[in-house]
DNA sequence: AACGGTTCGTGACACGTGTAACTTGACACG
DNA sequence: CGTGTCAAGTTACACGTGTCACGAACCGTT
């Protein structure tokens, strides 16, 4: 008769807000008053005190699963990235994400990260999400998000669906990073300095096409302004082979300088130019992006689109709004800033 | 008389498997053994397709938590970060926790990843990770996890919990870096080139203490075999000020070498003692740790300790089987391996 | 004494799911 | 015809929580 599902551990069941209630003498409505500090001018001071020290000696913890099912939301946020292309990012967005869920915190959320592959249908990751019944889902640069899996959690009650750092899928609002503009940046610095023929690292890494597609297109942009300007995609894995591959038969591309995607791409290659007796900054310049310390070790010192994202006290306190009024058109809500980190990599040519 | 919690937003209730039973015509437990495959001998093949046919059309994705509430098990694998000191890491953890997801998910878990203050009190980092009944807790290097900590998780239903890279707080299991290994490592790479007077940087970045402290343990043990040996912490934060600091007084140190804890530091060193003035390899020898691609960048190339986790895999299995063998008693079940990849930075002495 | 207000609690329902136990026909066997 | 056996579903309960509506005292006023 015992529906009661198996608990495999022989451990102690652990203490629920009944267990409480027994133990300090009062009814489990009272304890659920008292922990949640609805307690005022129902409960007396004194059982107020008995209920918290009989929690307190249990242990007790209340079952966030239980709660969400009966309060209707889950308080969870979710953080989602891929799961494979991590290591070509940098550490850029690794600090970001830890502070976004700390910050999240204050507003009573619960911040959480989830991995998805970005290789299998974005219908098995959508579901694995909505299952969870997030309040609100981040998907972070190569997270795999379509139109379909906007409509699939907002069906399961997510209230709002985010895109961080690019163009939102239709339904989702968008905090953008503007790819274009760093590719601006970029381009503008070095046509500035008297380059007209420019290369832009396109890196072979699974899942960083939509990134590096906007860049191009934004040093095309600046260079439309030039006449005699010639800009071009160059391919390039991170790895020493590739770079060194690449420096091999760099003077056939003729190109004075080269936009490399991201810090380590440019380091990567910066060291493979010099090593093919080729000169930074003399014979080309190299700019990379995201202004990591290390590129600045480097000789010459590494150039670099610095971008500022939306700080994450922002970020959290617009999801909170977009939580809090569900209705809320789909938008974007905030882009980011790009300035360019002169240094010695791409100094003005002779 | 109506108890249902609100629903702020205006949109459609989302789908549940009663739901989905009215729409197929058939009862909710039908529906239940068809969506779980458990249907064998109990639903007729016409019935399973009406029920699945259902589903999809409606949308339905199930109540994580309401399916955690009955079945007594979340299924969730948390991963505990340290919020504050992530940029410190490298990018070494990036890479591995999100392999670890996927490979957790073909066991039927999902990892999801928290990110805990360090700053706060541990019990309040263990609180909420006990909210969520989590079937195992992996806290990465960094992460607060002390006695009570384990203590409260237990307690409250997570069978495994598990240190990952550090020595396991007391009643949880451990998959340990064996740091003093790192350490004895770049000891003996350093002693067996000649060098005698060796400087071991301590990070001034908070929660790195626990890492650094086993690594100097470590050169100290493989100094200890070597008479007239000397071995010293140095203090260095993450800055070029603290670096070109570092290196302005480096001559009063009276050092011929330096294990600069990892690659990052290594780097950030290595060039301020070079602006200093200071060769090396040839007045001081520098080693890393983490064999980044970065490092093989610079000149001299930097010698590192390449240190070999655990992969994934192997971590995912044995976290598995701590959940279905709640009972297995604590203990270290994988160490890592440190190798030298020994380059320039670090040749012998004349 | 009757009445209204305040203080301090409790009883009971609903959230969405999994599953053991039961029902209902249909059919076969003695 | 009574009795199993089996297929195909259904009924009903439990998981732990939040909260609405309803007492039961107690106190002060008319």
């Amino acid at each position: 008769m015992n529906d009661s599902p198996e608990r495999g551990g022989v451990g102690p069941v652990p203490p629920t807000s009944t267990s409480v209630a027994r133990y300090a003498g009062v009814s489990r409505a009272t304890v659920s008053y008292v922990l949640n500090g609805l307690a005022a001018g129902r409960v007396s001071a004194a059982t107020q005190e008995k209920v918290r020290v009989a929690a307190e000696e249990l242990g007790y913890v209340p079952h966030a699963a239980a709660r969400s099912l009966r309060s209707g939301s889950s308080g969870l946020v979710l953080i989602a990235v891929p799961a494979d292309t991590v290591p070509a990012y940098g550490s850029l967005f690794t600090g970001f994400v830890a502070a976004f869920q700390t910050e999240l915190q204050a507003y009573g959320h619960t911040g959480v990260l989830h991995g998805a592959r970005t290789g299998g249908a974005p219908q098995a990751a959508a579901r694995a999400w909505a299952e969870l019944r997030p309040a609100a889902v981040i998907a972070t640069i190569g997270a795999p998000l379509d139109e379909a899996s906007v409509e699939t959690l907002k069906r399961s009650g997510t209230s709002a669906v985010v895109s961080y750092g690019l163009p939102p899928a239709p339904g989702a609002h968008g905090i953008a990073m503007d790819q274009e503009e760093v590719g601006a940046v970029a381009g503008a610095h070095l046509l500035a300095g008297g380059r007209r023929r420019i290369g832009v690292v396109v890196p072979l890494e699974h899942g960083l096409g939509m990134f590096s597609t906007p860049r191009l297109e934004g040093v095309r942009a600046a260079a439309a302004a030039c006449p005699g300007a010639r800009v071009e995609p160059v391919e390039l894995a991170y790895t020493e082979e590739s770079a060194a591959e690449l420096a091999a038969r760099w003077r056939d591309l003729d190109l004075d300088a080269v936009f490399a995607y991201n810090d380590e791409y440019a380091m990567l290659l910066m060291r493979a130019l010099q090593d093919a007796g080729i000169d930074v900054p003399g014979e080309v310049a190299v700019v990379g992006a995201d202004d990591l310390l290390l590129g600045r070790l480097l000789r010459p010192r590494l150039t670099s689109v610095r971008i500022e994202l939306p700080p994450p006290a922002e970020v959290a306190a617009l999801v909170d709004r977009l939580i809090r009024e569900p209705e809320t058109p789909p938008a974007v809500h905030r882009r980011s800033t790009a300035h360019i980190e002169a240094r010695e990599s791409s100094s003005r040519a002779e």
